[in-house]
DNA sequence: CGTTCCCTTGACCGTGGTCAAGTGCAGTGG
DNA sequence: CCACTGCACTTGACCACGGTCAAGGGAACG
């Protein structure tokens, strides 16, 4: 019996999407909310923590107008932000991959102001956000982290601002091509070869072009010798000019 | 000697710029900070607000990579904050009118992403971020109100993000009107009659346009008979025309 | 194995950017 | 008081990037 559970256990640690982690034993708390707690900290975090079902693709985690209550850490796959303008056009307002944190759009209005859909089979942690209040309350780190958490997000936005009021297409996408390998870089995934979990539409949606542009400067940039890309799959083989068009120089 | 500082006092009041006030007698206290707090709240919260003397036009509250150390709230006047990108071009992050709150996107780390300079003669209250977190830990109302500041922020980003991917030119014009516009009213100020502080090239880089454009879609406007515009005062003669044109229909 | 959706590629077009010239207002100095 | 300078804004002519429309191919799902 002892033997079966402590074998579960070591399952629970290679399996992703299984819910019997911890923030202890997490292998993200290097990336993720546990980053700036203390070791007595991260287990009050860690009583706080939902780990539910696995989500599937195209399930959502919340949806524009619900009523706020948590914000959710990605624990395996990858969710896009979107919300839905007037004429019914999608913006994506940001991917989130392991170790990010997403919904917190929605403590200003107590209604989350955008979708979070899974990209793929999908963990998520939910962190009721009331809970957090309380923490936060007692725990400076915890206040501490989560006002930079929030600042963060909104630099984020500002650069993504930035990106779509002066770059051009290919620049986008660089951009875009580099934060991902960037974001794998963190979590010790191959930063030149990976699998893009978003469509063709919700790149274009992300970076404000359309769908026949992203698909048209992929091609370019493949044909440059600057990438290789299969469907989804990217191997990126020259990062300094990728990096070198991202920045906008010339 | 009494008479003469009451004779002070009273002038206070009716001098925005001056620094002689406090957030109690504020007339901005219901939409700044004070907003959320109760009435001994609002004397703790008074005691870290430093008033200072009033910037002129053009100089800057604080810059872009100066270290983090305060969030700053327009008692009167306005500012644009602003980036500057790897090419020397200006992006204008947003517009900041009196009883707004500029500064936070420097908590994340500990410097200013952005600069923020006055358009016109203006006057700030300068709030130490050490302070905010010391009282956010006592006062759970501060702290939930910061939270929340900090995620509007967020949305107002996101939402300037789907217009610049979204929206014509006239529809980025248009919505900027109709939010200063909202804004005025906000404050009590004519919502129909204003005068725009910034810059065309301001307006340009915030709304991601030329000046020419800018100037262009004014012209437009005005002669299609939705506003008059002299130089940089506004007059809206068709409001319901304008929020027809912001909100994307057709 | 078939249907469907996603993606690619091509031809054409339009919005807004670029370049350039001109106007008018503000501030300065004679 | 007016002339001079300079900057902000306006307006026009032209152009290019990326959007639109359309057709066809190929992967993924049932």
């Amino acid at each position: 019996m002892i033997a079966t559970s402590e074998k579960t256990v070591r399952e629970d640690k290679h399996c992703p999407h299984n819910a019997a982690i911890n923030c202890t034993n997490c292998r993200l708390s290097g990336i993720c909310l546990p980053l700036a707690l203390e070791q007595d900290e991260i287990v009050q975090l860690d009583e706080i923590v939902q780990r539910g079902r696995p989500l599937q693709k195209r399930q959502h985690a919340y949806r524009e107008g619900d009523t706020f209550t948590s914000v959710f850490a990605v624990r395996s796959g990858s969710f896009k932000a979107y919300s839905v303008t007037d004429t019914g056009e999608e913006q994506v307002t940001g991917f989130y991959f392991p170790g990010e944190i997403m919904g917190m759009d929605g403590i200003g209005q107590n209604r989350y102001a955008s979708s979070a859909q899974a990209l793929e089979t999908s963990a998520i942690c939910e962190i009721p956000f009331s809970r957090i209040q309380e923490l936060s309350g007692r725990l400076p780190n915890m206040q501490g982290h989560f006002f930079r958490l929030l600042s963060q997000e909104i630099v984020e936005d500002q650069r993504h601002m930035t990106l779509l009021s002066k770059n051009t297409a290919e620049q986008r996408v660089a951009s875009l091509l580099i934060s991902i390998s960037a974001r794998n870089a963190r979590r010790k995934l191959s930063p030149n070869r990976f699998r893009l979990p978003m469509s063709r539409g919700d790149i274009g949606h992300f970076l404000g072009l359309t769908i026949e542009t992203v698909s048209r400067v992929f091609s370019r940039f493949a044909k440059q010798g600057l990438i290789e890309i299969e469907n989804k799959d990217v191997s990126i083989l020259d990062v300094p000019a990728l990096q070198h068009i991202a920045a906008q120089e010339d």
